[in-house]
RNA sequence: GGCUGGGUAGCAGAGUGGUUAUGCCGCGGCCUGCAAAGCCGCUUACGCCGGUUCGAUUCCGGCCCCAGCCUCCA
């Protein structure tokens, strides 16, 4: 039976969805003014397993996840480009789908952009006017009035007067309420801007995600996702305009990421401390940084270090190992009952825990080193069991030999046959018992990075 | 100040009212020409103070500390 923590009742519930067998899923995305960062990576990562589960489990996952490719920062990094805005988004749209296949992240069934459904959120913010729960301000700015939803605060936990007394921002005049947010905003000179009953302007961030979900999902769905920074004030928006406007219950289960921190502080964008997910790239596998963000439970907090990083690959490489031996070419997944399925299968309907399904892994793994001798067969079929449970956590899923050797070659600048013609003079050493030229020839290779690995029958290979 | 999370062995990171997480590192053994990989075994835990209990790291209360949100942020 799954379970899926909701940020909205605090607690882990036992999932059902709305519809049996199928389940309607938003996760907010990303701004696109700049790179992705690995806070970024984490969040995708984590939905991306997420669904690659629930779709496991026998789901039909309708997964979206928008692109906001209108807003302030974007409007600001663009006139700092001297470029168009629609150039600027276009650009980094590109550079995050690259970054997203990179790390193995599936395509969502659906990725909407902002400004295709401006029409879409106006007919919302009209619905909101014609109910006085939105305003048109003196400004031409139109904004809902907090003070009318009755729920406003549930998601994160708030009462209105909690949030009045820590307000810490100059306030805009033409609001009534201070958390009163902005639906539209009318547009200043030279401002990409859209007409309106309004005027000239542009949407809030908030209502779009209203708007997106409502056109892909319908006004009720099952699950809603993002960023744990998100809760508020964002998600707190999305749920007051939304229910304001469909008069019924927005999303069922409400899923937040951890941060991802640096010497334990928030990684982001407005601190600085950010590593993009293609630097990072350049020096670990996408697996590599997949695995790591798998290490802890999507929840908590995750700690980015160079080390963190190092152990992560160490541990990968212990799974390819195991998988080396095993001829695990497809088919065959016939295994479905057995203990390691059952126990992974435990772990991920725990509020899918990785760490715990991970742990199931490596035990796979022991387990198929221990009877790989004595019984290559029932090993091999281990290791399709292996690759059948790594898959749903998207790991496991190159050829070993590629895992293990490819990056030592690029870094070395290396080809195969140079390796193995190293490999080759130190077997006629060997042969000859000539050990200091043997042993000679290992320390060059492990200065390239090379390892050397001896077999029984008198084979080496190498990774 | 209010509201969320969290404090587990050298590090990372799960979990549990009494019995092995897991990975990396370290130690011993097997294997090896020596290594590596693998296997077997071992060492180092549950922030502090009370309470409940036959028994608490796990439940309850208090305290301390850390992070996040209350402004844009995944």
């Amino acid at each position: 039976m799954l379970k899926i923590y909701n940020t909205l009742t605090q607690k882990k519930e036992e999932f059902k969805s709305i519809v049996p067998n199928k389940i309607g899923m938003y996760v907010c995305g990303m701004t696109v003014y700049d790179y992705c960062h690995m806070g970024h990576a984490r969040t995708m990562v984590a939905f991306d397993v997420i669904v690659r589960y629930l779709r496991a489990s026998g789901y039909e996952v309708n997964y979206v996840c928008n692109i906001t490719d209108i807003d302030d920062k974007i409007i600001h990094r663009a006139n700092e480009n001297k470029e168009s805005f629609e150039k600027l988004t276009a650009r980094f749209i590109e550079a995050l789908e690259e970054d997203m296949r990179a790390l193995y992240v599936l395509p969502p069934s659906w990725q909407p952009r902002a400004t295709a459904h401006i029409e879409e959120m106006q007919v919302i913010i009209n619905a909101l006017l014609e109910q006085d729960i939105a305003y048109l301000g003196g400004n031409g700015d139109v904004y809902y009035d907090v003070s009318t939803f009755p729920h406003y605060g549930a998601l994160s936990h708030r009462h209105l007067d909690q949030l009045q007394s820590g307000i810490r921002v100059e306030v805009a005049e033409a609001k009534r309420n201070p958390l009163d947010f902005v639906l539209w905003k009318a547009a200043k000179p030279a401002e990409p801007a859209w007409a309106s009953p309004w005027g000239q302007g542009r949407p809030g961030w908030h209502i779009e995600c209203s708007a997106m979900s409502m056109k892909g999902l319908g006004e009720h769905f099952d699950i809603h996702g993002g960023g744990f920074d998100l809760i508020f004030p964002h998600h707190e928006n999305e749920i007051a305009q939304s229910e304001a406007a469909n008069h019924q219950t927005f999303a069922n289960y409400w899923m937040h990421v951890g941060f991802l921190q640096i010497n334990k502080e928030k990684m982001s964008k407005s601190l600085g401390n950010f590593f993009t997910i293609r630097d990072v790239l350049k020096q670990y596998s996408p697996e590599v940084l997949r695995y790591f963000i798998l290490t802890s439970h999507y929840r908590s907090p995750l700690n980015y270090s160079e080390e963190a990083l190092e152990n992560a690959k160490t541990a990968l490489t212990r799974l390819y190992i195991a998988l080396r031996d095993s001829d695990c070419l497809e088919e065959k997944s016939e295994g479905v009952d057995s203990v390691w399925q059952k126990r992974f299968t435990e772990a991920m309907d725990d509020d899918f825990n990785t760490s715990e399904a991970l742990a199931v892994l490596f035990d796979l793994a022991r387990e198929m080193n221990r009877i790989n001798v004595e019984d290559k067969e029932k090993a091999s079929e281990l290791g399709q069991q292996l690759k059948a449970l790594a898959n749903i956590l998207g790991l496991l899923q190159q050829p070993p030999a590629v895992f293990l050797k490819e990056a030592i070659l690029q870094q070395a600048g290396l080809d195969t046959t140079q390796v193995e013609s190293l490999i080759q003079q130190r077997h006629e050493a060997r042969a000859a018992k000539n050990w200091a030229l043997a042993d000679q020839i290992r320390e060059e290779l492990t200065r390239l990075g090379v390892v050397i690995e001896d077999n029984k029958a008198g084979g080496t290979r190498w990774r």
